[in-house]
DNA sequence: CAAATAGTGTCTCTAAGACACTATCAT
DNA sequence: ATGATAGTGTCTTAGAGACACTATTTG
């Protein structure tokens, strides 16, 4: 038989149906903290409840277009994406069987659009919370957090993903607050300067801050062109 | 409307159904360097060629148990695997709309049985060759092999994970030579020793190296409370 | 004691942390 | 000039690379 007599005679219907969705981790840094955008539910189930956006995948879109289209519907936002797992636990939805892909994007806080079914909370070491402590989340949402979290910290030094939550020119004070967020600890500034001014990442603008009453930053864009030798 | 409610009046036919499958790539070091598990495959499509093993998820269970079903099945090993990324683009399969999730396992070259239909290939820079050069592998296969080893690559430093490489007790130049296979450059061998032995990785089990000629080397094994404090 | 690999001592070099200093802007 | 932050120089410390050395086993 070959693969052409055999996609005439294939049935799909023999291999068991499930649905896919995207479950979609929107970070930004607010106030020194990294936060996560959560959403209100609309639908069933958790209804009202506050849960990361997501949607389900389409038959005729990539996983990929699927988050972008996500992002853009729950989150108002145009971006790249980021997948980092995948989740399929049997009991995460109580409707049927879905298994969820996770994907991040990063936003500088201006361009996060808020309002009484979006907000922001902080996430501490993984964990979104409110005023009160950690916050229940529905599904397995809290875990995705989690996940999403653990793979932003990874990468930070590794790739220059994380240049999404500043805007396109920064100064280095920005650049090492958005560490410290993600890192949750201080960092030494010197160090820091030099580490990133050496490291190949950054580009001059040849702009500094305006407005302030003190001394203007120099701004910097990211190289695209950087690339990981190690790792 | 509540949740019991919502449930009682939905139908799982609304959504749009997909196979979910697992695809796996089995690591192993032989001859110095890094290998990879190819099968061939006895069904259609691309019957009859070398590709990674993989099966599909079943309703009832979840990825993890999937994948290591797999491994059992197919590669004919028991031992932990670690989900990597998932693929799904919409050409990938020329069945159907098929979302696969990748995961790895990692052996020691011993326990990998080999069959006519079961072969390992070296992986070069994460391309899986041949004695003539890269091999043409079905699916996107070769996206998915070259992920798994930049995961691999990545967590090299930052978890126990590829300790699934060496036997239960190891010597440091085994172990050396896991991670030479891995990055694909020779290490200094004190500076590699001292990182080693201060990270708090390594258990010494006091036992050392038998039938040698030379002197024998003192085995270790993995701590597997060790934790990775940064990251 | 010869062969072969295990394991170490030392020097150098690089980079990070600490801390204090100088520089530059608005008012 | 003052206030406030930008940005730097220097000293110390920790760890990696290079290289050559010593140690331990079998035969």
């Amino acid at each position: 038989m070959t693969d052409a007599e055999f996609l005439e005679s294939y049935d799909p219907a023999d291999y068991p149906p499930m649905a896919v969705a995207v479950d979609l981790v929107l970070f930004t840094v607010a106030e020194g903290r990294l936060q996560v955008l959560l959403v209100r539910r609309a639908a069933q189930p958790a209804r009202g409840q506050f849960a990361l956006p997501g949607t389900f995948v389409r038959l005729r879109e990539s996983l990929d277009q699927a988050a972008a289209r996500g992002f853009r519907e729950k989150a108002g936002l145009s971006g790249s994406v980021r997948q980092f797992a995948a989740f399929g636990s049997l009991d995460r939805d109580p409707r049927m069987r879905v298994v969820s892909i996770g994907y991040m994007a990063l936003s500088p806080r201006r361009s996060v659009p808020l309002s009484t079914d979006r907000r922001l909370v902080p996430v501490v070491r993984g964990v979104a919370q409110d005023e009160h402590g950690p916050l229940t989340l529905p599904f397995d949402h809290a875990e995705i957090i989690r996940s999403a979290f653990l793979h932003l910290r990874a990468d930070l030094d590794h790739s220059l993903w994380s240049f999404g939550l500043l805007e396109q020119a920064f100064s280095l004070r920005e650049l090492q607050e958005v560490h410290e967020a993600i890192r949750e600890q201080p960092l030494n500034k010197p160090a820091f300067r030099k580490r990133l001014l050496q490291s190949g990442k950054l580009i001059p603008t040849g702009g500094s801050e305006q407005g302030n009453r003190f001394r203007p930053a120099q701004l910097y864009s990211v190289n695209q062109d950087w690339r990981d030798e190690e790792r």
